[in-house]
DNA sequence: AGACTTTATCCAAAGGATGAACATACCCTG
DNA sequence: CAGGGTATGTTCATCCTTTGGATAAAGTCT
């Protein structure tokens, strides 16, 4: 979709960039007029020709208008950061959330905080909650993950990633949780897990599709989250199990969730559940399977709810 | 608590603080018109622009006023913490604390996740970050924890405690992390250990004396802790145990971490660790005890430091 | 020829400022 | 307990600013 023309980095022209910030083209040459961001180079024609580097900004700037701030005042912060480091400019053909997960995984490898700390922070500016946890901050913990196993990184580089990456997820899912609550779901991890992140991801999934997340961690025991049915009455609940299982063990586990939630509907996921789709559809629960699209998710949940309701006004 | 959160300062119009502080924007002219907190930049046209650290004054007046404060007080209370936060532990609001302790715990005891975010995010803006930690987290998690043993409240409902708890001390961290580091201090929670929050205290601690702190969270390998030596180079390493070992199995896990950190100083704290002074002596570590004052820790830390620095010069 | 771009101008909706007025709720005093 | 005063959040009317989008006229690509 891009030409990956070697030198000088790709040039759109402003509907391309429209298509590409979703900010429409008179906005863009609106900002341009007001606030000089961007300010792109012309064809002898005095057609506007947008770098890369340009498209990335116009993102930073929707990024923040749709926090909230006003758009003069995006500018005027987009135009320091801009000037803090002009060197942004890669002429990879990459888009901007590949070159963020590239500074975090960098940051990981020099074994550096700061430059790792900075790294995300940047990344927090490049789109909603969902899309930089997506396409930045898993796609890096992946990468991470594959160079510690393949003796490549250190666990303690390994385990600061995890520290500062997590922080920052959970961070996204304060800014994101609405005020206003609709429908509750529990998330937690099985006993012994102890991975998060997978929890956070799906967390945000459900923020998006308009749930309140009630998270209760790692290593949540099945009497833990009876009672959270209990107390709460959560519309769902969602389960991560990373860790792999021998399939008896498993099932055993399984049952007492299962009976743990009552007739609430649940899911879960994770490397763990992978293989045990037989077993969890059996015990009424919905698997989600590792790299499926989440819709599917989601639609199979909305089935259970409705079903649920029906059975509700039936009664 | 600075928030050095966006990066450049970050400016927001009024109707942008009234949804990040809850504060609706004729209040906040009011306030300002009758108590001049906050007093934020204008631009040329006069519109009213905050910077983050005015949506924070605008929070912490709430948090006063929620807690039945009257905002011409709570106005009078958050101008002497802003003039004088950087060191001292400002303190009119003498039960405040105690207070807000109590709102988490009630949140906690009727299960109520949004209550206990709200009541978490007021307590937020009390003080420093080590105030608020001190004062009004661990001791709301020490009531919390008792509770629970006794009975009176769920798995879940420690969970859920953790989880926001342990979030909030996490983004208090963040916050007061200092940018320009003068030295380093390693933290981690020795292997089979997942318990955090002790560590987040020891990490505030550490930051008001003035280290960069680098968390390598839970379950960390005296491997990792090896790595990170030979990498970052920290001036000390904290360890947290919380969970009770036989003598002859901690002797050998200490040993393990001891020999990973060569010749740094280290730190070690936690209910784990309290009976086994001697061998932690005898390891050249240093123990710090429940209960002690963190500056005698301090202290012991100051006076290895310096030991080995006058080894380095006469080497 | 037809689809895009450019500049310039204009417009309307949304958001802000200000000052004054209101409506409560609270406190003190008689 | 009544009554007066104060503190405080909210509303209104009026005017100003910002901002996204529309239109027109002319130039450029393919």
């Amino acid at each position: 979709m891009k030409p990956v023309s070697n030198g000088p980095s790709a040039q759109y022209r402003i509907q391309a960039v429209a298509r590409l910030s979703g900010v429409p083209a008179p906005t863009l040459r609106a900002w341009e007029r007001r606030y000089g961001i961007p300010s792109p180079q012309r064809t002898e024609s005095s057609y506007r020709l947008y770098t890369e580097a340009d498209v990335d900004l116009v993102r930073r700037l929707k990024a923040l208008c749709d926090q909230g701030m006003a758009p003069s005042q995006a500018a005027e912060v987009v135009r320091r950061i801009a000037e803090a480091e002009p060197t942004t400019t890669v002429d990879l053909p990459t888009d901007a959330w590949q070159v963020a997960a590239g500074q975090i995984i960098d940051a990981v490898q020099r074994f550096d905080p700061t430059a790792l700390e900075m790294a995300v922070q940047r990344s927090m500016l490049l789109g909603s909650a969902r899309t930089i946890f997506d396409k930045v901050f898993a796609p890096a913990l992946r990468r991470i993950g594959d160079e510690w196993h393949a003796g490549h990184l250190s666990i303690a580089q390994e385990h600061m990633a995890s520290e500062y990456l997590g922080n920052a997820t959970r961070e996204l899912l304060r800014l994101v949780q609405p005020t206003a609550p609709l429908r509750t779901v529990v998330l937690a991890c099985v006993a012994g897990e102890y991975h998060v992140m997978a929890l956070y991801g799906t967390a945000l999934h459900f923020v998006q599709w308009g749930y309140r997340v009630v998270i209760l961690g790692v290593d949540t025991p099945a009497e833990a989250l009876a009672d959270s049915v209990a107390s709460l009455h959560p519309h769902a609940i969602g389960l991560s199990a990373t860790q792999a299982h021998p399939k008896e063990q498993f099932a055993q586990l399984l049952t007492r969730y299962a009976d743990a939630v009552g007739t609430t509907p649940w899911v879960i996921g994770g490397h763990g559940a992978n293989q045990h789709g037989a077993l969890i559809n059996r015990l009424g629960g919905i698997l989600a399977r590792q790299g499926q699209d989440p819709e599917a998710v989601r639609d199979a949940l909305e089935t259970r709810l409705r079903e649920r309701r029906i059975e509700a006004a039936g009664a």
